[in-house]
DNA sequence: GCGGATCAC
DNA sequence: TATGGTGATCCGC
């Protein structure tokens, strides 16, 4: 393979290997995924976007080199203090419940067509699927992958579309229960949520023995308990689907844990931080820990301070409520918009969603944001801050419409072809 | 405050 | 034929 070839591979394939695979190998899936995906539009703008990343990580290393012996020692130092001071405030008294409800959208599907039950299906459309079942899963078919994509590598891929008010029921359901155990649990979406179990396994200890049954449920469901909300997350993925993961309160549980944790595990460290870790040598949780003095110079404080608390298996250990919403939006997908007045006419009637889910939750907003992508996929947003709050199609319209029509204007003579709109 | 990017689901 | 929608946060202006 050459070396390009070698990128483009890196770049859209598949790149986990937790599910068994029965029924297409590795490279046949990605060879798939890859012919289908080679020269689009999409995938021209997927690579465009690598290239950027791979420019950011060249002026990191380049930063890198610049660094003294002395620069480090004395970063390494203040690293040292920090985490000394974080290992005072360690805390192993919660007992902190990350539950995560496999293949969500599959499994109520499911239970609605159980014929649909030992056959590989998903859930969403030819254009995007929210999620499969673990048949699917072996062929290749992942959750975020398009449907079309999805069919070829297997042909006889059931999809399901998406039933949101369905999902949003069972969902409610299921939050009841987790209210017994925690009232002020946190749900994260509709599938998954954080519960802090301290409270509940103390007052159970005065329970008579009848009462500590266990309640049988049907559903699938991975769970992780450990003493904070970042090694719960991390220890309910371990034993998916249907499995349960205890990570003990002890500080050499912990440290033994992390160690051998890959970094891209970590809620909030995502493709693009992976991948400039990566670039300096740390693949796992162990590396970070070694790695910590270099860190604090290239990457910004709250990013390195992250990262420390998570080499030191560190996390919260009180789950925050849900505070107030900051932003409310609504966007749109459709074929290629060109004419002047239709997109003005598309952009009123976002505003016309917007305001109505606005007036539903009796909020008001100051600032007005334009979302545009086109059929390049390059996405632009435009924003505008008032000093009153607004609320009304109107308002809210008049605004848009501005930002709108100053990117058109922009363009011309060229006209904006757009993919996507929102605000 | 703005706009691009990243991240999660 | 065909690659989503919603919300949050951070960084560098």
């Amino acid at each position: 393979m050459d070396h390009t070839a070698k990128k483009n591979k890196r770049l859209m394939a598949l790149n986990d290997n937790k599910a068994g695979m029965e029924g297409l190998d590795r490279d046949k899936i990605n060879k798939i995924i890859m012919e289908s995906s080679k020269g689009s539009r999409f995938y021209e703008n997927e690579l465009k976007r690598e290239q950027q990343v791979n420019q950011r990580i060249e002026k990191m290393m380049l930063q890198k080199a610049q660094i003294t012996e002395q620069q480090l020692k004395k970063a390494q130092a203040e690293v040292e203090r920090m985490a000394t001071e974080l290992e005072r405030s360690r805390d192993l008294s919660r007992v902190i419940v990350h539950v995560d409800m496999d293949a969500f959208y599959a499994a109520v599907e499911i239970r609605d067509c159980p014929e649909l039950k030992d056959k590989p299906m998903a859930v969403g459309s030819m254009s995007m699927l929210s999620t499969s079942n673990y048949h699917a899963r072996k062929y290749g078919v992942r959750a975020a992958m398009p449907g079309f994509i999805a069919k070829k590598l297997c042909p006889n891929l059931v999809i399901v579309p998406t039933n949101f008010a369905k999902y949003r029921a069972v969902s409610g359901e299921v939050r009841e229960i987790f209210a017994e155990y925690d009232p002020h649990f946190q749900s994260v979406s509709l599938d998954e949520a954080y519960l802090d179990f301290t409270d509940h396994l103390e007052q159970r200890q005065s329970w008579p023995e009848s009462l500590r049954t266990h309640r049988f449920h049907a559903s699938s469901t991975a769970t992780g308990i450990a003493p904070n909300m970042m090694l719960a997350k991390v220890c309910s993925d371990k034993n998916k689907p249907n499995g349960q993961y205890r990570l003990p309160s002890t500080r050499e549980a912990v440290m033994d844990f992390v160690q051998n944790l890959p970094v891209r595990k970590v809620s909030g460290i995502g493709k693009v931080s992976e991948k400039m870790l990566n670039a300096l040598g740390i693949s796992s949780c162990s590396h970070l820990g070694q790695q910590m003095g270099l860190l604090s110079l290239l990457f910004s404080e709250t990013a390195w301070h992250h990262l420390l608390q998570v080499s030191l298996g560190l996390g919260s250990t009180f789950i925050p409520r849900h505070e107030e919403r900051k932003s409310m939006s609504t966007e749109r997908t459709f074929k290629e918009l060109s004419k002047v007045e239709e997109q003005l006419s598309l952009c009123r009637e976002l505003c016309e969603d917007v305001a109505e889910d606005m007036k539903e939750e009796g909020l008001k907003g100051k600032t007005v944001t334009l979302k545009l992508k086109n059929v390049s996929f390059e996405v632009k947003t435009r924003a505008l801050t008032l000093p009153y709050a607004v609320a009304t199609v109107d308002e809210i319209f008049a605004v848009a419409k501005d930002l709108l029509k100053t990117e058109i204007d922009n363009e011309s003579p060229q006209p904006l072809r757009l993919r996507l709109m929102g605000n």
